[in-house]
Parts: structure tokens; C-alpha cells; sequence
DNA sequence: CTGAAAGCGCTTACAG
DNA sequence: CTGAAAGCGCTTACAG
């Protein structure tokens, strides 16, 4: 003997009135008598009866929910507090806007199944650009898009620091306190595209160049090492890093995390940071400041990236035109970095 | 001159078959032809036609959707790795199977809309008892529920570790070690409810108790504090516990992450620890062996909480009973408890 | 202020 | 293997 459920067509016969009263008492009491509203409201509470979001949704044609296609598999995300705590800028603009945040991870390998699924009406990317196919399926979708973190382009809204001058300030501020001997850790291209991109990691990098060029640095004695961006990655690279001929007097890394991950390699070596190899990181996580000795890096406003991202979206949702903005950035001097001669 | 969206409809007159042929092409391709199937998907292609996911949800009258509820505001949830590593869990396995993850935060600091809102088919919860309002909301929307460090009750499924025995083997090892001396900081009730509860919250304070008893403490010498379970409620508390005449020999916390925020600031008041102060922590989150020194805490299974209350989620959904089980945990012996005398 | 009715686009039990 | 048709429960433009 199962219940059955209770609809607006209950509520609309017990208390008198129409399914459009009805309606309109719970999305729009303005538009009918006080009376009725009470009316109304009274019997639906009697009942227990509340408007079926299921239905509402498509009635509506609106999901009510913003996607967030998160750049690496859940696992690595989250393990992340730089791409966490900028999915909690983005839900908390959403959730004070009445949406949902559906996190978007690939299916069976596939972001364009993962996005053709997705009940969403938005969508936010970090950290990675697209090809042509996943383009044309967000066109194909008509979904609002903004790119944190990817390459500002016209028909999308974008968030993004100046990366090249991040890099560039951090990178002459290493030079500057003598390091010579370097180990650059760069992230992986998470680009869906074969195409050569122009994203962050190659904006860094000419970042890096301009700093060498200015102070004259001698590219023979720089190594580049590329790893995940994950405590993981950190780890794994500085046991790399550690198994070369030289080692450098400081580690220039594009991710808090990732350095973090170093760090503790170095110290469980016994390698003191920072007199004999400092460490400078990326990102300006929370964790930056506890850690031992704490970090040297740039800070960038993830949250703020976040919660603009899902502002520029709302502003799409209504007819605004997609903006594309530049968020400040700086250099956060601490003592995993030490001046040497 | 807006361009129509492309609908079953159109397929299934474009391709020649029916709609009932062009779902099952999509569903369930073993229950038409073959050659059906090619025409009906290529046609699809061809148009950039793929099922509506509004109009399937509603059809099949399902959110494809778990919902978590949140135990504290974003902010505070999103600041907590135990927290994510727990909601890491649930998307993980959701996503293996199809579906979405909704975070839940009150709207309006209210959980009944918020819940009632919301576009799930079943609902984890985290920490926190709820009342019989926000109980007979889950009944009457028929989700089903599990909670995670609740309290286990007949109806609703349950994750839980013994909280009592690892609270008290971590107060036995503080103990062991000769201190007498404690601050034991506690933890906020996130009860929705007026009456008593009777959560892990009590369930540790009595597993302390009885570690009590057996080393014949003298409660005199220990002094209790409640904070938020964040790194800024560690912040907090520690200046609060630093203003008391006589200091503890030892920090007992229910929580690593409020037991960081401690240990931060007793560095910043040149407090070494452990010679000067031990602390302990609780969760074993992945930051605990990246301060310094390393954290002793309890171990407990944070992600698969998140991953088999998702399972057991999935269970109730295909008709089996609500399961409820306990997974082990572990004491963590680690730098930051000293043994004294 | 009020109500009848169209429309949102699928899925699937059922009959053939 | 194939298709006609019922059903999912709202919202809202429109007429009164």
C-alpha cells in the first residue's frame, strides 16, 4: 500500500483554488490574494506537500545548478586547497543564488560524455583548455562558460592573475637572493587539445625567461622537472631531484602543494630548508604558512577566482555579456627562501 | 532568429523510427535492431542531438543526484580536509556510478528548505543529529539517508568508527605518558535538536572519562574548552588556553585541524612542542605529518566513510535494508606528545 | 484577482 | 523488433 504522492493538483482541489494559484502562492504570492496565499499555504502544509523540484526544474528548463569541471580526477582535486577553496568561492555565490554546484569529473575517461550528462546550466573550467570538441558541445549546449585559469578568449568569460607577472616577480626575487642553480618544477598541460596552447604554464615560463634575461643567468645551469600537481607530484619529483649529480640551491615550483610535497622529501633527508636548498611555491594556500619554515610563494586570490567566476556566469545567465577580468596578485616573502652568495 | 532546440521528436522523424526506438537506441540498444540502432545514433550525430537531462530526470522521476549535507557553512566545511576527504568518498563512488554530487548548505540558515529544494534522490550527513522536523522532512520526500559520525538509529543507515574506544586509547596514551595536566578541547554540538544527544561527541567524552577512572586522574587538573572545528577555532582556543595562570602539559583535541591551528600559534609564542606542550590530535588528516612536529592522532578512515555511505546509499536505492557499520581505526604515535615525568 | 490549458521532452508498459 | 500513447508535475501566457 504505497502513499501516493501529494501534487499541485491535490492542494489545488482541497483548498478551492486552481494549480495556477497554487503556483503562484509559493513562486509568486503577489500575484494572488493574501487570502488565497493563506489558504493555500495552510492546506499544502497540512499535507506536506511541497513543489516537486524535478518537475519545477523542467517546467522551467533550468537545472538550477552551475557545473565545475574539475581539472584533474576527483582524487588529485581534492587532495588540492588551491582548486578547493576555489570551488568553495564558486558554491558559495551559487548557493546564495539558490544553485546547486555539480562537480564534473571525466566518465569512463570522457569529459564530453561527463558534460553532455551534466545538469547544469553553466559551466566553470579551471585550469585547462579545450579542443574543438568539447567547444562545439558546450556551443552545441548553448552553455555559459567561464575558463579560471585558461586562455582568455572572446566568446567565453574569463578569471585569470597575470601570470607571466607573477612568475616574473617570484623568479627575479629568487635571482636576486643569488640562486643560480635552479630546479624549476612545472606542471603537466592539461590542455584537451593537441594543439600547442598558450596557457598559464607557457605564460610562467616566458615569466621565468624575461627574469633570466635580465639578470643574465646562464641557462646550462637550470633543470626542469615536470610533475602532478598534488603533495604526490612534490614527493615524487624531489626524490628525482635528489637523485642528480648537483643539487640546486633552490626549487622554483608553480604550486604550493607541490612544494610542500618537497619539503617534506628534503627535511626526511635531512636537507635543511632553507640554508642549503630553499623552496618557493605558488598559490598562497593556507597550508603555506604552516608548514616548516614557511613559504615564500605568490598569492593569488583562489576564492575571489572562484566567486567571481560564478558571478561573471549569473551575469551570462541574464543576458550580460560574458566578461573576461584580471584578479591582483603578490608576492608573499617568507623563509623557505634565503639569500645566499 | 533563434535556432530550435533538436527533440526525440525530430530524430525519430528524421531517422524514420519512432521515439520509443530512438530512447531505446540511447538506453537500451539491445532491445531494437541493429541496424536501428546505426541509423537512429548517426542521425543523432548528425543533428547534435543527445537526450535531454531535464526531461529525463523527470521522466524517470530521479535527480541522478546524492545529496551532502553539510555540517558547518561552506566556509568552515571546505577549510576542513577530513570533511572533503569524506565528501571525496561520496563523489568518488557516485560518479562510478552516474551520479552527481550535491552539496547541501542551509539556505536562508534554514536546512528544512534548504532540503526540500534540493535535487537528490538520497541524503548523507555528516556530524550533526537532526530533529524530528528535519526528520519527518526525510521521511515525507522518502529520502533515503545515511549518517556518517551520527548517531545510529533503526531506519537511517549509519558509518560510524568506535569513538568511544579510540578517544579512549588516545587519552590512555597521553596519560601512559605521564600527563596530568590537560586541556581537553571539545567540540561544538551541531545537534538540530533540543534534546540531549547522545553522538560521538558524548561517545568520546566518556571513552576520556573511563581512561580517567583507570589511571586514577584527578579532574581538578583538567580544564575543558570548546571550539569550532576549523583552524581558526585552533587559533582561538590556544590564545585562550595561553591567557589561563597555569598552563597544561598536554593539548587533547577531537579534531587535527583545530589542533594545527594550536600548534601554530603556540610556535608563534615560542612554545616548543612537545618539550614545553604536547598536543594530540584526532582524524589523522593528511596535513598532520606535514607540521612540525608531527602530529599523534587517531587514525580513521575519512574517505572510506564518504565511499561506503555512498555504497550503502546505492543499496537502499535498489531496495536492500539500511545497513550500519563501524570501520576501524588506529592510534597514531607520532612527535607531538612527549612523555614526561 | 482567478483559472483553463498549453507546453516542457523524455521513458516504458503494452499491444502488435 | 517496432510504435502509439500515457504519464511524470510543474509554470505561465493568456483570456476573463
Amino acid at each position: 500500500m504505497k502513499k501516493k504522492k501529494v501534487t499541485i493538483n491535490d492542494i489545488a482541489r482541497i483548498s478551492g483554488y486552481s494549480k495556477t494559484a497554487v503556483s503562484f502562492a509559493f513562486n509568486n504570492p503577489s500575484k494572488i490574494s493574501k487570502e488565497a496565499v493563506k489558504t493555500i499555504l495552510s492546506t499544502a502544509e497540512k499535507l506536506g506537500y511541497f513543489p516537486d523540484p524535478l518537475a519545477r526544474r523542467f517546467s522551467l528548463q533550468r537545472h538550477e545548478s552551475i557545473g565545475f569541471l574539475l581539472p584533474q580526477t576527483y582524487h588529485y582535486s581534492f587532495k588540492n586547497p588551491y582548486i578547493m577553496s576555489i570551488i568553495e568561492g564558486v558554491g558559495t555565490f551559487s548557493h546564495n543564488h539558490f544553485y546547486n554546484l555539480t562537480l564534473i569529473a571525466p566518465i569512463n575517461e570522457s569529459v564530453t560524455t561527463a558534460l553532455q550528462r551534466a545538469a547544469i546550466d553553466a559551466l566553470i573550467v579551471q585550469g585547462l583548455n579545450f579542443d574543438t570538441e568539447i567547444a562545439s558541445l558546450i556551443k552545441s549546449r548553448k552553455l555559459p562558460t567561464v575558463a579560471i585559469d585558461g586562455i582568455p578568449s572572446l566568446d567565453i568569460g574569463s578569471v585569470n592573475i597575470d601570470d607571466k607577472k607573477a612568475a616574473n616577480e617570484l623568479m627575479q626575487e629568487v635571482l636576486q637572493c643569488g640562486h643560480r642553480n635552479l630546479a624549476i618544477v612545472e606542471l603537466p598541460d592539461l590542455s584537451y587539445t593537441k594543439e600547442k596552447s598558450h596557457g598559464i604554464l607557457e605564460l610562467r615560463s616566458e615569466g621565468y625567461q624575461e627574469a633570466f634575461d635580465r639578470y643574465n643567468v646562464d641557462k646550462e645551469s637550470i633543470s626542469y622537472y615536470k610533475t602532478e600537481c598534488s603533495f604526490t607530484g612534490g614527493v615524487e619529483v624531489a626524490y628525482k631531484i635528489l637523485k642528480m649529480p648537483k643539487l640546486p640551491t633552490c626549487i622554483v615550483t608553480m604550486s604550493d602543494i607541490v612544494a610542500i610535497g618537497i619539503m617534506t622529501v628534503l627535511t626526511k633527508n635531512g636537507i635543511n630548508i632553507p640554508n642549503q636548498i630553499s623552496v618557493v611555491g605558488f598559490d598562497n594556500i593556507g597550508e603555506s604558512i604552516y608548514v616548516s619554515p614557511r613559504l615564500t610563494t605568490v598569492s593569488q586570490p583562489s576564492y575571489e577566482k572562484g566567486f567571481q567566476a560564478a558571478q561573471i556566469i549569473f551575469e551570462i545567465l541574464k543576458g550580460e555579456k560574458a566578461r573576461q577580468i584580471k584578479l591582483p596578485h603578490s608576492l608573499v616573502k617568507r623563509e623557505s627562501l634565503k639569500k645566499i652568495d
